[in-house]
DNA sequence: TGTACATTCTTGTATATACAACTAATCAAT
DNA sequence: ATTGATTAGTTGTATATACAAGAATGTACA
């Protein structure tokens, strides 16, 4: 219990008091006496060792988890996250085969698959006309059931008017039009997001989370087959490329 | 004031009150009813308004800050943040010139400029023997004063001898070499990052932020030139590339 | 044996309160 | 006219408290 009765004051010194124990904990697990899952001591805990109210070492815990570095879980407790394991964009076109390479599990859900009518930034995008009928589909990827990439897609029915009826789980939307419709160019562009909530919520990360996004065009001989934005949790998984201007 | 003393109940519904707040601010805010730099209510306000405690429209307003959406001020209130403007990665190359397309004023503060030994990594991404002597420069790109681009530098001192006299407000690192070493190749890797601490404090962000990270070596016919981190907060600074792979 | 319940520990939400720190504006004294 | 202190309003830190909700464990009962 603390001794004195509500001083909501610093004391004197210049960081804030939860600022030390984000501190602590971070250099426990940078130095390893705590690794990955490792469970860190309850807010309780840390309040009587630190000295302050439950809400304040309450912040420090939340704070280190909005940034990543620790993962609590109501009833069970606060552990130490897993560092970011580290992969290779080339691969992420066949995202199925990568998570294979890593010895894990492939498995996606599939959140829309549906014929809708293309928006002006959709039709732009694929060389039709506005109104025009197009293939939209939302695809999780997992790896180990831990959601990786966030996948959603345009493509040209008049290309590729099977596209509704395939079964997804068995090859990825990328293996299946790559198989159909060769591939002549690709463009890409790239940028760093905060997640929104759709986005969060089938990642299962906070909105606001670091995430690479992906806006992929694809065209083969006939025209654009697809458009496609992938988005990554940058924190859970990081991806590199070896690219060339 | 509220009636009750004391309720840490949520009122047998589904989401928390904060979230209602969260949303209510957000609905303004695309609405066009809230613009950029739109003065939201103060925490007693929104208390006041939604009926709850102080702390927790904080919560609602912290939050929405972390996601970028608003920017708060001790002293002054709670503002509406600027949408995000949209770049070109391939521009980036030039960030001076970028900013100064954009009508912009371009400025640089100079972090680090020193010669030291060369680690692990920066010897084999430099070809050069662990411990030679090589240039690190750390420097940070402004925008109209607003910080846009974290740029840590090695540099091959054999390549690039007078590195260091360099004057680099009047041409950018990345200019100066182009100049002096005619570039051949350039290897780049994207990835998506939460801000650390030196990176987060030097662009005004806080630690875990979305931001693009972007290593880039450059090779000229001699060898490898130097080697960059680039570091741009996402949230402040959207950046696009048309890649071809 | 096995199911149901109670207990306990954990994190999550919410309130009320107090004081600190910062900003802008007002007003008084120089 | 500039300086200086005061004041009001804002966000920031901190505490104490209460109850909700999830998870694990033990215990009583069928």
């Amino acid at each position: 219990m603390r001794s004195q009765l509500s001083t909501g004051t610093p004391d004197t010194g210049s960081q804030p008091r939860y600022a030390a124990i984000k501190a602590h904990i971070r250099a426990q697990i940078e130095s390893g006496e705590w690794p990955a899952h490792f469970r860190v001591p309850s807010e309780n805990q840390l309040a009587q060792d630190f000295n302050v109210s439950r809400m304040t070492a309450r912040r420090a815990l939340s704070e280190l988890t909005d940034e990543g570095v620790l993962i609590r879980s109501q009833g069970l407790g606060t552990f130490v996250a897993e560092p970011v394991p580290a992969g290779s964009l080339l691969e992420v076109r066949n995202i199925a085969d990568e998570v294979a390479a890593r010895g894990h599990s492939y498995s996606n859900r599939i959140l829309k698959l549906e014929q809708t009518t293309a928006s002006t930034e959709v039709a732009v995008a694929l060389g039709l006309a506005e109104g025009a009928a197009v293939f939209h589909s939302i695809i999780v990827h997992l790896d180990n059931d831990l959601p990786i990439q966030f996948e959603e897609r345009y493509t040209n029915p008049t290309l590729v008017p099977e596209y509704l009826q395939q079964d997804f789980s068995a090859a990825t939307p990328n293996e299946y039009l790559t198989r159909v419709a060769p591939l002549t160019e690709v463009d890409t562009t790239v940028e760093a997001i905060g997640a929104d909530e759709s986005v969060g919520s089938a990642l299962d990360i906070k909105p606001g989370a670091a995430c690479l996004q992906i806006w992929r065009r694809t065209k083969s001989s006939a025209g654009t087959v697809s458009f496609a934005r992938l988005v990554h949790p940058g924190n859970r998984y990081r991806l590199g490329a070896q690219l060339r201007f």
